[in-house]
DNA sequence: CATAGTAGGTTCCTAGAAGATAGTGACTAC
DNA sequence: GTAGTCACTATCTTCTAGGAACCTACTATG
């Protein structure tokens, strides 16, 4: 019985799951980026969870993994078009944190002030 | 160790969690609902988890709640003004839906037929 | 009188995902 | 021969989303 739902919920589980922005992000402002370059630009990502993200990103075809068998090895990855043709949806997003964050935290503050001790 | 942070985490955070656009999406189509109403729009959400996604957005000002003490008791949702300001947000998503869904199911389809079987 | 139904939840329990920790292979530098 | 590099995997623990059942206080039905 859902005879209305949300039309973008499909995008919101490709492009909003845990850790895809930041790797994103970082991806388009420093471009091409070894495994552990992500890593230490995400600061607090483990090296499991990198790995299934970068793979799920691969495979969406919103980066490109390049593996060169050397010793010892080195992968590369980099944001595709595609990947980047989500820049205005980022845009509008900075946006309104800009001009709604702090809205949102004097909600918060209003609310944990009210009779919620 | 992180120079660069990705500057919209927190609005993701805070919009793209489970759950959350597709009640902001109902409350935006439908007006003042109740808590049932919700509930079958959603269709495959869990009352306990409908709770909690409601008195969040509710603590992050983008959905008021209004109690009636009747008996069955009534509670209103309705969205408010900073939750409907998200609808640009909303929109630019829904667009780079339509334009670049597809070449992700084709990325995929092509990522699962080379060599992993 | 005894069920059954109603609205808006809560309580308890389980399954799956995220996270922490340690290890691997094949070399190089000290 | 010990330590370090890189890109991961393997194993364990924690955390959260989800499932099923129950609650209050009433009304309607048989």
């Amino acid at each position: 019985m859902t005879p209305d739902p949300c039309p973008i919920t499909p995008v919101v589980d490709l492009v909003f799951s845990r850790w895809t922005t930041p790797i994103l992000w970082v991806l388009s402002h420093h471009g091409r980026l070894r495994f552990t370059e992500i890593e230490r630009y995400l600061g607090s990502v483990t090296p499991k969870v990198l790995t299934e993200r970068l793979r799920r990103l691969e495979r969406d075809g919103l980066v490109t993994r390049t593996y060169h068998a050397e010793i010892p090895p080195r992968v590369e990855y980099e944001i595709t078009d595609l990947g980047r043709s989500l820049s205005p949806v980022f845009a509008t997003l900075a946006e309104w944190s800009d001009e709604h964050l702090p809205q949102v935290h004097a909600a918060r503050r209003a609310y944990d002030d009210m009779g919620r001790p």
